[in-house]
DNA sequence: CACGAGACCTGTTCGC
DNA sequence: TGCGAACAGGTCTCGT
């Protein structure tokens, strides 16, 4: 489910609450179950459930895909991988038979983590470094130029795809969102990085805010049965558009598998260099 | 260094 | 209708 614009939805609903969730800033931890172990990655189980026990959560943040939810003691990081969701519901609500971890709150609600295919995990730590010290550019701050972006793309001779879905390259983008500001930006997704002009990275530095920004403000993309909420999935350029003709020039749109994932561009407005 | 394959998992949809 | 294959928003590790 979750891309940058995904978390930083679930972020919000986390810290105003909305959609039928419960905000959860200032409450304590009463108690947890573990329903899935290999959902917490750090520390180990036991360690785990005396260490949490008694936190307040005071603020939540996030860091590419990462949700960081500060509590008084330590940081509790989320990464919700394919299928998770975060949310906080009552107590006398039913459960999710697909909850993997569940943190009782001092007002009879429960902050639940939801995750059909476990892949996703959570790192209680005192410090941020050791699991968000590889990461790269956060594309929506201040500190991501054009000109720092332009740099980081020429040091690399990589297909420019798998290249920013690097996050130790930069952080937050997935599977929709390369493909939507590849298309924004007309570049084919095989274009090798080094081969960019500086006019055309800034036109994707600048894609790529677009895109993200408008899948924020559209509350991410719904797609398939597992995460329901935004509808930016109405506004694809090209994402599981396959066949569909291309919204700027009509051609339809093709898909082939670049570094193993699904990729969806239109072959007569992005057009490899040669 | 750059890339591809396989693994981790479950659930839905597609094709015959 | 039924059943196996293909596919899904991510990331890690290993081999070449």
């Amino acid at each position: 489910m979750p891309e940058l614009p995904e978390v930083e939805t679930i972020r919000n609903l986390l810290r105003r609450g909305g959609a039928g969730a419960l905000p959860i800033l200032n409450r304590f931890v009463v108690g947890c179950s573990v329903l899935w172990a290999k959902t917490v990655a750090e520390p180990s189980l036991d360690e785990f459930h005396t260490r949490i026990a008694g936190q307040v959560i005071k603020e939540i943040d996030r860091r590419g895909k990462y949700l960081i939810l500060n509590m008084d003691k330590d940081h509790l990081l989320v990464h919700l991988r394919m299928s998770g969701d975060l949310y906080c519901k009552p107590s006398s609500e039913a459960l999710s038979p697909h909850a993997r971890l569940i943190l009782d709150l001092d007002d009879t609600s429960r902050l639940i983590f939801e995750d059909a295919r476990k892949f996703g995990r959570v790192w209680l730590v005192k410090e941020l470094e050791g699991v968000l010290g590889k990461l790269g550019f956060e594309p929506l701050s201040a500190e991501f130029t054009d000109r720092i972006f332009y740099e980081g793309l020429i040091s690399f001779s990589r297909q420019i795809k798998p290249l920013l879905s690097d996050q130790t390259f930069i952080a937050g983008l997935g599977n929709i969102y390369i493909d939507e500001s590849l298309h924004l930006a007309k570049l084919h997704p095989l274009t090798l990085s080094n081969q960019l002009s500086s006019k055309q990275a800034e036109k994707l530095w600048r894609s790529i805010r677009i895109v993200l920004e408008e899948g924020i403000k559209r509350n991410g993309a719904s797609i398939d049965w597992v995460y329901k909420g935004g509808d930016f999935q109405n506004y694809f350029r090209v994402y599981r558009r396959t066949g569909l003709a291309c919204l700027e020039c009509s051609t339809p749109i093709e898909r082939i598998i670049v570094g193993q994932r699904s990729t969806h561009f239109c072959p007569n407005c992005q057009k490899l260099l040669v």
